[in-house]
DNA sequence: TCTTTCTTTTTGACTAGTCAAAGTGCGTTC
DNA sequence: GAACGCACTTTGACTAGTCAAAAAGAAAGA
Protein backbone atom coordinates (compact mmCIF):
# COMPACT_ATOMS: atom_id res chain seq x y z
CA UNK A 1 0.00 0.00 0.00
CA UNK A 2 1.38 3.54 -0.91
CA UNK A 3 2.03 5.32 1.98
CA UNK A 4 0.44 8.79 2.18
CA UNK A 5 3.57 10.60 0.76
CA UNK A 6 3.40 8.75 -2.21
CA UNK A 7 -0.11 9.55 -2.65
CA UNK A 8 0.66 13.12 -2.32
CA UNK A 9 3.47 13.20 -5.23
CA UNK A 10 1.02 11.17 -7.58
CA UNK A 11 -1.86 13.23 -7.17
CA UNK A 12 0.18 16.51 -7.35
CA UNK A 13 1.79 14.93 -10.60
CA UNK A 14 -1.65 14.05 -11.88
CA UNK A 15 -2.71 17.67 -11.12
CA UNK A 16 0.81 19.40 -13.11
CA UNK A 17 0.10 17.02 -16.25
CA UNK A 18 -3.71 17.94 -16.08
CA UNK A 19 -2.05 21.78 -16.35
CA UNK A 20 0.30 21.31 -18.95
CA UNK A 21 -0.76 18.23 -21.42
CA UNK A 22 1.34 16.08 -22.80
CA UNK A 23 4.91 17.90 -21.77
CA UNK A 24 7.03 16.36 -19.05
CA UNK A 25 7.01 17.79 -15.30
CA UNK A 26 10.11 19.07 -14.27
CA UNK A 27 11.67 18.56 -11.15
CA UNK A 28 11.55 22.01 -10.03
CA UNK A 29 7.86 22.73 -10.67
CA UNK A 30 6.82 19.16 -8.48
CA UNK A 31 9.91 20.51 -5.48
CA UNK A 32 7.49 24.04 -5.56
CA UNK A 33 4.78 22.50 -5.24
CA UNK A 34 5.46 20.29 -2.67
CA UNK A 35 7.11 22.20 -0.66
CA UNK A 36 10.19 20.35 -0.75
CA UNK A 37 14.04 21.03 -1.88
CA UNK A 38 14.67 19.44 -5.40
CA UNK A 39 16.63 17.00 -4.34
CA UNK A 40 14.43 15.24 -2.10
CA UNK A 41 12.18 15.15 -5.39
CA UNK A 42 14.83 13.27 -7.39
CA UNK A 43 15.06 11.16 -4.52
CA UNK A 44 11.73 10.95 -4.79
CA UNK A 45 10.45 10.36 -8.30
CA UNK A 46 13.24 7.59 -8.52
CA UNK A 47 11.55 5.66 -5.67
CA UNK A 48 8.20 6.12 -7.63
CA UNK A 49 10.18 4.78 -10.62
CA UNK A 50 10.67 1.58 -9.09
CA UNK A 51 7.62 1.20 -7.92
CA UNK A 52 6.05 1.64 -11.70
CA UNK A 53 4.46 4.67 -10.86
CA UNK A 54 6.35 7.05 -12.79
CA UNK A 55 8.41 7.11 -15.88
CA UNK A 56 11.55 9.61 -14.97
CA UNK A 57 13.77 10.99 -17.73
CA UNK A 58 16.74 12.33 -15.46
CA UNK A 59 17.06 16.08 -16.16
CA UNK A 60 14.32 15.96 -18.14
CA UNK A 61 11.33 15.38 -15.96
CA UNK A 62 8.84 12.98 -14.59
CA UNK A 63 5.26 11.82 -15.89
CA UNK A 64 2.83 9.25 -14.48
CA UNK A 65 2.76 5.53 -15.93
CA UNK A 66 -1.12 4.55 -16.18
CA UNK A 67 -0.62 2.52 -12.79
CA UNK A 68 0.63 6.15 -11.23
CA UNK A 69 -2.57 7.96 -13.26
CA UNK A 70 -4.84 4.85 -11.60
CA UNK A 71 -3.44 5.65 -8.46
CA UNK A 72 -3.89 9.44 -8.72
CA UNK A 73 -7.71 9.06 -9.68
CA UNK A 74 -8.21 6.67 -6.35
CA UNK A 75 -6.72 9.39 -4.11
CA UNK A 76 -8.85 12.30 -6.01
CA UNK A 77 -12.03 9.87 -5.76
CA UNK A 78 -11.57 9.83 -1.66
CA UNK A 79 -10.24 13.44 -1.59
CA UNK A 80 -13.73 14.70 -3.68
CA UNK A 81 -16.02 12.23 -2.55
CA UNK A 82 -14.43 12.84 1.60
CA UNK A 83 -15.28 17.14 0.30
CA UNK A 84 -18.50 16.15 -0.82
CA UNK A 85 -19.23 14.27 2.61
CA UNK A 86 -18.03 17.23 4.85
CA UNK A 87 -20.65 19.21 3.23
CA UNK A 88 -23.59 17.34 2.75
CA UNK A 89 -23.91 15.31 5.59
CA UNK A 90 -21.50 16.95 8.60
CA UNK A 91 -22.53 20.22 7.65
CA UNK A 92 -19.41 21.66 6.60
CA UNK A 93 -19.19 24.89 4.49
CA UNK A 94 -17.34 24.63 1.30
CA UNK A 95 -14.28 26.65 1.97
CA UNK A 96 -13.31 24.38 4.95
CA UNK A 97 -13.21 20.71 3.54
CA UNK A 98 -10.30 21.11 1.08
CA UNK A 99 -7.66 20.75 4.09
CA UNK A 100 -9.94 18.14 6.15
CA UNK A 101 -10.33 15.94 3.05
CA UNK A 102 -6.53 15.84 2.30
CA UNK A 103 -5.61 14.50 5.64
CA UNK A 104 -8.92 11.51 5.33
CA UNK A 105 -8.30 11.19 2.01
CA UNK A 106 -5.12 8.95 3.25
CA UNK A 107 -7.26 7.07 6.00
CA UNK A 108 -9.76 5.74 4.59
CA UNK A 109 -10.46 2.51 3.42
CA UNK A 110 -12.16 1.63 0.07
CA UNK A 111 -15.32 -0.19 2.35
CA UNK A 112 -16.11 3.26 3.97
CA UNK A 113 -15.66 4.90 0.30
CA UNK A 114 -18.03 2.90 -0.79
CA UNK A 115 -20.91 3.21 2.08
CA UNK A 116 -19.82 7.04 1.52
CA UNK A 117 -20.36 6.65 -2.25
CA UNK A 118 -23.63 4.99 -1.40
CA UNK A 119 -24.65 7.70 1.01
CA UNK A 120 -24.33 11.11 -1.06
CA UNK A 121 -25.97 8.69 -3.76
CA UNK A 122 -23.14 8.00 -6.47
CA UNK A 123 -22.41 11.43 -7.07
CA UNK A 124 -20.61 13.18 -10.07
CA UNK A 125 -19.16 16.00 -8.76
CA UNK A 126 -17.87 17.49 -5.42
CA UNK A 127 -18.80 21.00 -4.14
CA UNK A 128 -16.61 22.66 -6.09
CA UNK A 129 -17.87 20.88 -9.08
CA UNK A 130 -14.90 19.09 -9.70
CA UNK A 131 -16.00 15.17 -11.23
CA UNK A 132 -15.61 12.53 -8.75
CA UNK A 133 -13.63 9.76 -10.83
CA UNK A 134 -15.12 6.34 -10.68
CA UNK A 135 -14.42 3.22 -8.42
CA UNK A 136 -12.94 1.77 -12.17
CA UNK A 137 -11.05 4.65 -12.60
CA UNK A 138 -13.18 7.25 -15.03
CA UNK A 139 -13.48 10.61 -14.73
CA UNK A 140 -15.79 12.68 -17.02
CA UNK A 141 -13.92 15.71 -19.09
CA UNK A 142 -16.26 18.32 -19.42
CA UNK A 143 -14.90 20.68 -22.22
CA UNK A 144 -13.86 24.04 -19.40
CA UNK A 145 -12.05 27.29 -19.83
CA UNK A 146 -11.43 29.58 -16.87
CA UNK A 147 -13.70 32.76 -16.44
CA UNK A 148 -10.09 34.92 -17.66
CA UNK A 149 -10.31 33.71 -21.20
CA UNK A 150 -13.64 34.30 -21.80
CA UNK A 151 -15.67 36.34 -23.84
CA UNK A 152 -17.50 39.70 -22.84
CA UNK A 153 -21.13 39.79 -23.14
CA UNK A 154 -21.62 35.60 -23.41
CA UNK A 155 -23.42 33.68 -21.12
CA UNK A 156 -22.04 30.83 -18.76
CA UNK A 157 -22.27 28.30 -16.91
CA UNK A 158 -20.05 27.84 -13.58
CA UNK A 159 -18.53 24.52 -14.08
CA UNK A 160 -15.80 24.60 -11.04
CA UNK A 161 -14.37 26.96 -8.62
CA UNK A 162 -11.02 25.77 -7.60
CA UNK A 163 -11.19 24.44 -4.13
CA UNK A 164 -7.69 25.54 -2.38
CA UNK A 165 -7.72 28.96 -1.24
CA UNK A 166 -10.39 29.36 1.76
CA UNK A 167 -10.73 32.80 1.36
CA UNK A 168 -11.70 33.24 -2.25
CA UNK A 169 -14.37 30.01 -1.88
CA UNK A 170 -16.16 32.04 1.22
CA UNK A 171 -15.80 35.23 -1.59
CA UNK A 172 -17.09 33.48 -4.19
CA UNK A 173 -20.23 31.68 -1.96
CA UNK A 174 -21.07 35.48 -1.02
CA UNK A 175 -21.23 36.42 -4.91
CA UNK A 176 -23.05 33.44 -5.86
CA UNK A 177 -20.19 31.55 -8.09
CA UNK A 178 -21.08 28.47 -7.16
CA UNK A 179 -20.98 25.71 -10.07
CA UNK A 180 -24.46 25.61 -11.71
CA UNK A 181 -24.69 29.74 -11.54
CA UNK A 182 -25.16 31.20 -14.68
CA UNK A 183 -23.45 34.46 -15.02
CA UNK A 184 -22.57 36.64 -18.06
CA UNK A 185 -19.02 38.49 -18.41
CA UNK A 186 -20.38 41.98 -18.35
CA UNK A 187 -16.62 43.78 -18.91
CA UNK A 188 -13.03 43.13 -19.10
CA UNK A 189 -10.62 45.57 -17.84
CA UNK A 190 -7.15 44.16 -19.51
CA UNK A 191 -5.04 47.15 -18.08
CA UNK A 192 -6.54 47.37 -14.64
CA UNK A 193 -6.40 43.58 -14.49
CA UNK A 194 -9.96 43.08 -13.24
CA UNK A 195 -13.34 41.50 -14.61
CA UNK A 196 -16.62 42.51 -13.58
CA UNK A 197 -19.85 39.56 -14.16
CA UNK A 198 -23.19 39.33 -13.41
CA UNK A 199 -25.03 36.98 -11.78
CA UNK A 200 -28.17 36.07 -13.27
CA UNK A 201 -29.83 34.00 -9.92
CA UNK A 202 -29.12 37.02 -8.23
CA UNK A 203 -29.36 39.76 -10.29
CA UNK A 204 -26.13 41.11 -9.05
CA UNK A 205 -22.49 41.91 -10.42
CA UNK A 206 -19.18 41.56 -8.83
CA UNK A 207 -15.62 42.54 -9.50
CA UNK A 208 -12.42 39.99 -10.14
CA UNK A 209 -9.22 40.12 -10.27
CA UNK A 210 -7.54 38.34 -13.19
CA UNK A 211 -6.14 35.81 -10.91
CA UNK A 212 -9.07 35.10 -8.96
CA UNK A 213 -10.96 34.53 -12.41
CA UNK A 214 -8.37 31.74 -13.45
CA UNK A 215 -9.78 30.04 -10.62
CA UNK A 216 -13.45 29.71 -11.68
CA UNK A 217 -13.90 27.68 -14.91
CA UNK A 218 -17.28 27.79 -17.05
CA UNK A 219 -19.08 25.73 -19.48
CA UNK A 220 -21.28 26.89 -22.05
CA UNK A 221 -25.07 26.69 -20.73
CA UNK A 222 -27.33 23.88 -22.34
CA UNK A 223 -28.92 25.00 -25.38
CA UNK A 224 -32.33 26.54 -24.69
CA UNK A 225 -33.59 25.53 -28.06
CA UNK B 1 1.28 17.04 17.00
CA UNK B 2 1.59 13.53 18.37
CA UNK B 3 2.27 10.99 15.20
CA UNK B 4 -0.10 7.91 14.96
CA UNK B 5 2.38 6.05 16.42
CA UNK B 6 2.44 8.06 19.49
CA UNK B 7 -1.14 7.90 19.87
CA UNK B 8 -1.21 3.81 19.63
CA UNK B 9 1.45 3.60 22.06
CA UNK B 10 -0.69 6.50 24.34
CA UNK B 11 -4.06 4.63 23.93
CA UNK B 12 -2.41 0.66 24.61
CA UNK B 13 -0.40 2.08 28.04
CA UNK B 14 -4.12 3.86 28.77
CA UNK B 15 -5.74 0.23 28.40
CA UNK B 16 -2.54 -1.48 30.31
CA UNK B 17 -2.92 0.66 33.56
CA UNK B 18 -7.04 -0.01 32.79
CA UNK B 19 -6.69 -3.67 33.12
CA UNK B 20 -3.79 -3.50 35.67
CA UNK B 21 -4.21 -0.22 37.65
CA UNK B 22 -2.30 1.14 40.08
CA UNK B 23 1.22 -0.85 38.71
CA UNK B 24 3.49 0.16 36.40
CA UNK B 25 3.57 -1.05 32.83
CA UNK B 26 6.11 -3.61 32.08
CA UNK B 27 8.05 -2.84 28.82
CA UNK B 28 7.85 -6.86 27.65
CA UNK B 29 4.19 -6.38 28.44
CA UNK B 30 3.90 -3.36 26.27
CA UNK B 31 5.88 -4.54 23.79
CA UNK B 32 3.78 -8.14 23.31
CA UNK B 33 0.70 -5.70 22.90
CA UNK B 34 2.60 -3.30 20.25
CA UNK B 35 3.86 -6.37 18.30
CA UNK B 36 7.12 -5.11 18.59
CA UNK B 37 10.30 -6.41 20.20
CA UNK B 38 11.08 -4.83 23.65
CA UNK B 39 14.20 -2.55 22.42
CA UNK B 40 11.80 -0.73 20.78
CA UNK B 41 9.52 -0.19 23.29
CA UNK B 42 12.82 1.14 25.24
CA UNK B 43 13.42 3.16 23.35
CA UNK B 44 10.40 4.93 22.41
CA UNK B 45 8.97 5.32 25.73
CA UNK B 46 12.21 7.07 26.49
CA UNK B 47 11.10 9.54 23.79
CA UNK B 48 7.37 9.74 25.03
CA UNK B 49 9.00 10.36 28.29
CA UNK B 50 11.12 12.99 27.23
CA UNK B 51 7.80 14.61 26.12
CA UNK B 52 6.16 14.34 28.96
CA UNK B 53 3.70 11.40 28.56
CA UNK B 54 4.86 8.85 30.69
CA UNK B 55 6.67 8.50 33.66
CA UNK B 56 9.40 6.38 32.60
CA UNK B 57 11.22 3.93 35.71
CA UNK B 58 13.62 2.15 34.13
CA UNK B 59 13.56 -2.32 34.66
CA UNK B 60 10.58 -1.35 36.47
CA UNK B 61 8.17 -0.15 33.74
CA UNK B 62 6.16 2.73 33.01
CA UNK B 63 3.15 5.11 34.19
CA UNK B 64 0.88 7.94 31.65
CA UNK B 65 1.25 11.18 33.54
CA UNK B 66 -1.94 13.34 33.27
CA UNK B 67 -0.87 14.82 30.02
CA UNK B 68 -0.31 11.54 28.60
CA UNK B 69 -3.85 10.19 30.08
CA UNK B 70 -5.57 13.25 28.28
CA UNK B 71 -3.90 12.03 25.03
CA UNK B 72 -5.16 8.52 25.59
CA UNK B 73 -8.56 9.81 26.31
CA UNK B 74 -8.27 11.78 23.19
CA UNK B 75 -7.69 9.19 21.26
CA UNK B 76 -10.34 7.06 22.77
CA UNK B 77 -12.76 9.72 21.70
CA UNK B 78 -12.21 9.47 18.27
CA UNK B 79 -12.05 6.16 18.00
CA UNK B 80 -15.64 5.78 19.65
CA UNK B 81 -17.10 8.59 18.06
CA UNK B 82 -15.76 7.24 15.03
CA UNK B 83 -17.09 3.40 15.46
CA UNK B 84 -20.81 4.58 16.34
CA UNK B 85 -20.48 7.14 13.89
CA UNK B 86 -19.54 4.21 11.21
CA UNK B 87 -22.66 1.94 12.31
CA UNK B 88 -24.80 4.98 12.69
CA UNK B 89 -24.79 6.68 9.86
CA UNK B 90 -22.64 4.33 7.22
CA UNK B 91 -24.34 1.42 8.34
CA UNK B 92 -21.47 -0.85 8.71
CA UNK B 93 -21.48 -3.94 11.08
CA UNK B 94 -21.01 -3.57 14.65
CA UNK B 95 -17.88 -6.00 13.99
CA UNK B 96 -16.10 -4.24 11.16
CA UNK B 97 -15.64 -0.61 12.38
CA UNK B 98 -13.19 -1.18 15.28
CA UNK B 99 -10.40 -2.12 12.82
CA UNK B 100 -11.69 0.75 10.22
CA UNK B 101 -12.07 3.58 13.22
CA UNK B 102 -7.66 2.26 14.24
CA UNK B 103 -6.94 4.35 10.91
CA UNK B 104 -9.52 6.93 11.35
CA UNK B 105 -8.81 8.26 15.00
CA UNK B 106 -5.20 9.33 13.66
CA UNK B 107 -6.53 11.12 10.55
CA UNK B 108 -9.71 13.12 12.00
CA UNK B 109 -9.84 16.68 13.37
CA UNK B 110 -11.29 18.30 16.58
CA UNK B 111 -13.93 20.29 13.84
CA UNK B 112 -14.56 17.05 11.97
CA UNK B 113 -14.92 15.31 15.30
CA UNK B 114 -17.30 17.74 16.98
CA UNK B 115 -19.70 17.63 14.11
CA UNK B 116 -19.45 14.12 13.91
CA UNK B 117 -20.42 14.08 18.20
CA UNK B 118 -23.06 16.44 16.91
CA UNK B 119 -24.59 14.31 14.18
CA UNK B 120 -24.80 11.56 16.70
CA UNK B 121 -26.56 13.48 19.16
CA UNK B 122 -23.74 13.72 21.54
CA UNK B 123 -24.05 9.91 22.49
CA UNK B 124 -22.76 8.49 25.61
CA UNK B 125 -21.38 5.52 24.38
CA UNK B 126 -20.55 3.73 21.11
CA UNK B 127 -21.82 0.41 19.53
CA UNK B 128 -19.96 -2.00 21.65
CA UNK B 129 -20.75 0.07 25.12
CA UNK B 130 -17.70 1.39 25.81
CA UNK B 131 -18.11 4.92 27.39
CA UNK B 132 -17.23 7.75 24.86
CA UNK B 133 -14.66 10.44 26.88
CA UNK B 134 -15.81 14.03 26.95
CA UNK B 135 -13.98 16.85 24.85
CA UNK B 136 -12.49 17.65 28.20
CA UNK B 137 -11.06 14.67 29.65
CA UNK B 138 -13.94 12.81 31.74
CA UNK B 139 -14.63 9.57 31.39
CA UNK B 140 -17.90 7.41 33.03
CA UNK B 141 -16.62 4.66 35.05
CA UNK B 142 -19.56 2.29 34.65
CA UNK B 143 -19.02 -0.59 37.76
CA UNK B 144 -18.76 -3.32 35.51
CA UNK B 145 -17.62 -6.91 36.40
CA UNK B 146 -16.85 -9.86 33.57
CA UNK B 147 -19.47 -12.12 32.85
CA UNK B 148 -16.75 -14.25 33.63
CA UNK B 149 -16.86 -13.83 37.74
CA UNK B 150 -21.03 -13.45 37.21
CA UNK B 151 -22.99 -15.14 39.89
CA UNK B 152 -25.48 -18.02 38.57
CA UNK B 153 -29.04 -16.92 38.95
CA UNK B 154 -28.48 -13.70 39.38
CA UNK B 155 -29.98 -11.22 36.23
CA UNK B 156 -27.54 -8.46 34.50
CA UNK B 157 -27.53 -6.03 32.13
CA UNK B 158 -24.97 -6.50 29.80
CA UNK B 159 -22.91 -3.04 29.62
CA UNK B 160 -19.88 -3.58 27.46
CA UNK B 161 -18.91 -5.97 24.74
CA UNK B 162 -14.97 -5.46 24.00
CA UNK B 163 -14.56 -4.78 20.17
CA UNK B 164 -11.18 -6.29 19.21
CA UNK B 165 -12.98 -9.52 17.42
CA UNK B 166 -14.76 -9.60 14.17
CA UNK B 167 -15.75 -13.04 14.72
CA UNK B 168 -16.90 -13.38 18.45
CA UNK B 169 -18.69 -9.87 17.96
CA UNK B 170 -20.63 -11.25 15.17
CA UNK B 171 -21.51 -14.23 17.40
CA UNK B 172 -22.48 -12.65 20.01
CA UNK B 173 -24.80 -10.09 18.24
CA UNK B 174 -26.58 -13.39 16.69
CA UNK B 175 -27.32 -14.38 20.64
CA UNK B 176 -28.57 -11.33 21.35
CA UNK B 177 -25.31 -10.15 23.58
CA UNK B 178 -25.51 -6.56 22.78
CA UNK B 179 -25.37 -3.79 25.16
CA UNK B 180 -28.13 -3.20 27.47
CA UNK B 181 -29.40 -6.51 26.59
CA UNK B 182 -30.50 -8.72 29.95
CA UNK B 183 -29.51 -11.89 30.50
CA UNK B 184 -28.99 -14.44 33.48
CA UNK B 185 -25.94 -16.88 33.70
CA UNK B 186 -27.99 -20.04 33.84
CA UNK B 187 -25.05 -22.69 34.63
CA UNK B 188 -21.57 -22.43 34.97
CA UNK B 189 -19.68 -25.00 34.41
CA UNK B 190 -15.83 -25.15 35.69
CA UNK B 191 -14.24 -28.14 34.70
CA UNK B 192 -15.30 -27.38 30.69
CA UNK B 193 -14.64 -23.80 31.47
CA UNK B 194 -18.31 -22.95 29.99
CA UNK B 195 -21.73 -20.87 30.88
CA UNK B 196 -24.60 -20.60 29.72
CA UNK B 197 -26.49 -17.92 29.29
CA UNK B 198 -30.08 -16.96 28.81
CA UNK B 199 -31.10 -13.96 26.86
CA UNK B 200 -34.21 -12.91 27.79
CA UNK B 201 -35.36 -10.53 25.36
CA UNK B 202 -35.09 -13.50 23.16
CA UNK B 203 -35.87 -16.34 25.44
CA UNK B 204 -33.21 -17.94 23.94
CA UNK B 205 -29.70 -19.35 25.84
CA UNK B 206 -26.51 -20.14 24.00
CA UNK B 207 -23.38 -21.19 25.88
CA UNK B 208 -19.62 -19.18 26.40
CA UNK B 209 -16.63 -20.47 26.66
CA UNK B 210 -14.21 -19.05 29.60
CA UNK B 211 -12.42 -16.70 27.40
CA UNK B 212 -15.42 -15.15 25.64
CA UNK B 213 -16.89 -14.51 29.15
CA UNK B 214 -14.12 -12.81 29.62
CA UNK B 215 -14.62 -10.07 26.87
CA UNK B 216 -18.46 -9.37 28.25
CA UNK B 217 -19.26 -7.00 30.86
CA UNK B 218 -21.90 -6.83 32.87
CA UNK B 219 -23.79 -4.81 35.29
CA UNK B 220 -26.57 -4.52 37.77
CA UNK B 221 -30.55 -3.70 35.83
CA UNK B 222 -31.57 -1.03 37.80
CA UNK B 223 -33.71 -1.68 40.38
CA UNK B 224 -36.94 -2.14 39.31
CA UNK B 225 -38.49 -0.79 43.08
C1' DT C 1 34.11 27.90 -28.47
C1' DC C 2 34.22 29.33 -23.81
C1' DT C 3 31.81 30.89 -19.90
C1' DT C 4 28.01 31.96 -17.12
C1' DT C 5 23.71 30.60 -15.19
C1' DC C 6 20.14 27.71 -14.03
C1' DT C 7 18.29 23.31 -13.05
C1' DT C 8 19.06 18.86 -11.51
C1' DT C 9 21.57 15.30 -9.14
C1' DT C 10 24.53 13.61 -5.63
C1' DT C 11 26.34 13.32 -1.07
C1' DG C 12 26.21 13.40 3.80
C1' DA C 13 23.42 14.06 7.62
C1' DC C 14 19.30 13.97 10.41
C1' DT C 15 14.53 12.24 12.64
C1' DA C 16 11.10 8.66 13.42
C1' DG C 17 10.41 4.05 13.93
C1' DT C 18 11.84 -0.40 13.62
C1' DC C 19 14.69 -5.17 14.25
C1' DA C 20 18.49 -8.41 15.54
C1' DA C 21 21.60 -9.44 18.58
C1' DA C 22 24.72 -8.48 22.22
C1' DG C 23 25.04 -6.75 26.87
C1' DT C 24 23.31 -5.64 31.59
C1' DG C 25 20.76 -5.80 35.92
C1' DC C 26 18.29 -8.24 39.25
C1' DG C 27 15.63 -11.57 41.59
C1' DT C 28 15.63 -16.85 42.40
C1' DT C 29 17.50 -20.84 43.31
C1' DC C 30 20.71 -23.91 44.99
C1' DG D 1 26.74 -16.12 48.27
C1' DA D 2 27.72 -17.69 43.49
C1' DA D 3 25.21 -18.97 39.42
C1' DC D 4 21.22 -19.12 36.59
C1' DG D 5 17.47 -17.24 34.05
C1' DC D 6 14.68 -13.74 32.52
C1' DA D 7 13.41 -9.07 31.56
C1' DC D 8 15.22 -5.10 30.08
C1' DT D 9 18.57 -1.95 27.68
C1' DT D 10 22.04 -0.88 24.40
C1' DT D 11 24.16 -0.96 19.98
C1' DG D 12 24.39 -1.07 15.12
C1' DA D 13 21.81 -1.22 11.13
C1' DC D 14 17.98 -0.41 8.10
C1' DT D 15 13.76 2.21 5.58
C1' DA D 16 11.19 6.39 4.58
C1' DG D 17 11.42 11.04 4.07
C1' DT D 18 13.64 15.11 4.46
C1' DC D 19 17.41 19.22 4.09
C1' DA D 20 21.85 21.67 3.07
C1' DA D 21 25.35 22.08 0.28
C1' DA D 22 28.47 20.51 -3.22
C1' DA D 23 28.81 18.65 -7.94
C1' DA D 24 27.30 18.00 -12.59
C1' DG D 25 24.59 18.91 -16.98
C1' DA D 26 22.51 21.71 -20.24
C1' DA D 27 21.31 25.79 -22.35
C1' DA D 28 22.17 30.37 -23.53
C1' DG D 29 25.17 34.37 -24.17
C1' DA D 30 29.61 36.50 -25.44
Amino acid sequence: MPSSTVEDYIKRLYYEEQHAPGVLVPMGRLAEAMNVVPGTVTTMIKALADSGLVNYEPRAGVRLTDGGRKLALHVLRRHRLVELFLVQTLGFDWSEVHDEAEELEHAISDKVLDKIDALLGFPKADPHGSPIPCANGIIAHEPVQPLSSCIVGTRYRIARVLDNDAKFLQFAERNGLIPDAHITLVAKDESADALIITCHDRASSCTLGGNAATRIFVALPPASH
